[in-house]
DNA sequence: CTGAAAGCGCTTACAG
DNA sequence: CTGAAAGCGCTTACAG
């Protein structure tokens, strides 16, 4: 004996009204006189009924889902603003997230060429991955918006949102050469430069910079753990006659343990060296790191803005977006001692 | 003129042969001979065709999707791990899982009126909040399995998988006690306690296991940010004759911020203060902190397991089953200073 | 305001 | 191995 499942049909049945008039009951309940609506209603509480949303789908032609392709399986904190951003105005509007993460050349490829996306999702966000054109020329024959976050370019998206990252490392560069840094370091990490598209884009906008400054040199540094550890680049950095005054981590989760390694190792921050983020994500603020501040969260509600906007074919304001970022000083950043790291125990 | 669709008909129709043969090519492909399920699908290919699930979601009754109910929007780290571990196991069984976040008690009494869940999703996922005894019984009536992780009671789930946070708790207290310490003090968020389940549990344990131990006080506090902050809670420390040695946070996302900020108040960690936390979270290892490990993205796993098998009507080896949580003893604990805070400086 | 009927795009039991 | 046909549970244009 199998549990029968309560249908539209059955609410129709006791209440003594054609199925069209259920229907109408729940998804038009203004084309129902307010009695026969409430019986309706009344009995499909009664029976535990609620309207399901397959049949709707398949009549509509829409899936009312829509894909979230991420580069890392691993939910740091920029993912995790753009799904909380995406779902908050998704969510009410009936559409669900789903979330593919591209998190190693499999999964990838599989990916794009199954595209389980396609006949299936109303629309793709890409957020924050280096994706490829013949990736995105594929994604395209799945016939829906693609809407991008923090992508490499807007060639073949219906919309692109992202940050402004030249901004961003102009402000670090600048800041630490008005305190009066002449040599700056920047760390990034180099297992992300495959799919973290802001990798690679950040290290030439640092490197253009400083070049651009007479009185600045920039130095970069390769970080992938587990092989490269805070403390390696530390004994790096103290074993130097003319080592760095200053040092920009590529983000904030890097520059946190570094800041932390840093004082345990005897240094005094800001004034033995100035340490600078990019973010300004969790415990930032709480660690006083100076970073640049960036608000994922509302990006990718814009983002959403535009996904809806594309599948109901509203004409975008703005198809392709850049939101601002910020310079935020906290304590991690000063001038630079007069001497140098070894000269002032010469005095 | 609107874009044509591409379905199943089309192809059948460009391969001359039927539709329910142009399913099973993709459905049931060794029910096909080779030579025409080729030609499908190298005809599918080319006008960009692929199965919609929502068709088949309608005939088989299956949504493929799961519901995760989660107490907050903002995505935390045992969250995201919840989510990665769940996704894992069910995105390769081709199961959509939906975040629903509590957030607050409008979202939440709309969700459990509503009950969007009814008729429309497969299993129902509950995370980690203080769920109540008449919503179990609301999410009861959509009729399908409901799984718990970490929630307050077995009573009406299907299954549950959860951390045995009373060894969590005693292995902090136990670990104080054996370096010397005589008074410990707990800190809590109180803004959690409605939604996040943990919170109180851990409070009266933490209370119950020092009240064991002749040697040991403990002191609670609660710490609500943003009208409490660390410096408060260290300046309260630091004013006290008979002040704690030793601070156990609720969670490693307050014991960082604390251990940097009472570093930064000069305290000298562990000798003057011994800092635990509890989660082995996100920079845990990286600065230090002694905590209590855990792992919820294994346990999410798992839940997924159980979901799959409650789904296909297999029987469960366990239904209710805990996972093990583990003392990590790092640099931010140690036996405390033999004089107090303040006798050191009178010598 | 309400009902009968067609149809969304597949899947599958049945027949061949 | 393949096809014709019924049907999943709604929605909606049409008729009244």
């Amino acid at each position: 004996m199998t549990h029968h499942k309560t249908t539209a049909s059955d609410v129709a049945r006791k209440a003594h009204v054609s199925v069209s008039t259920v229907s109408r009951a729940f998804s038009r309940p203004d084309q129902v006189s307010e009695a026969t609506r409430n019986k309706i209603l009344a009995i499909a509480d009664d029976l535990n009924f609620s309207i399901s949303r397959a049949a709707g789908n398949l009549k509509s032609g829409k899936s009312h889902r829509i894909a979230l392709l991420v580069g890392d399986e691993k939910i740091e904190w920029f993912t995790a603003c753009v799904f909380e951003g995406l779902n908050h105005v998704l969510a009410p509007e009936g559409y669900d997230l789903i979330s593919y993460p591209m998190n190693d050349s499999e999964n990838r490829n599989l990916f794009f060429d199954n595209l389980p996306v396609r006949n299936n999702t109303d629309a793709v966000i890409v957020s924050s991955f280096a994706i490829r054109n013949n990736e995105i020329e594929r994604l395209q024959t799945a016939g829906v918006p693609l809407i991008g976050i923090n992508v490499p370019t807007h060639q073949g998206f219906s919309a692109t949102v992202g940050t402004n990252d030249d901004t961003g490392v102009k402000l670090v560069v600048h800041h630490l050469a008005s305190l009066g840094h002449r040599k700056i370091l920047y760390i990034y990490q180099t297992f992300q430069s495959d799919l973290k598209f802001s990798s690679q884009k950040r290290l030439k906008v640092f490197q253009r910079e400083c070049s651009k400054l007479k009185t600045v040199t920039g130095v970069v540094e390769a970080f992938n753990p587990p092989t490269t550890s805070c403390d390696a680049i530390l004994t790096g950095l103290l074993a130097q006659d003319d080592a760095p005054t200053a040092v920009f981590l590529h983000q904030d989760s890097q520059a946190i343990p570094f800041f932390f390694r840093a004082r345990e190792c005897g240094l005094e921050i800001p004034h033995d060296l100035s340490i600078i983020g990019y973010d300004d994500s969790t415990f930032a603020g709480e660690v006083g790191l100076t970073t640049i501040h960036q608000d994922p969260r509302i990006m990718a509600q814009e983002a959403a803005r535009k996904t809806l906007d594309l599948i109901n074919r509203q004409p975008l304001q703005k198809p392709y977006e850049e939101f601002p970022v910020e310079l935020t000083v906290r304590s991690s950043t000063g001038a630079p001692r007069k001497k140098s790291l070894y000269a002032r125990y010469d005095g």
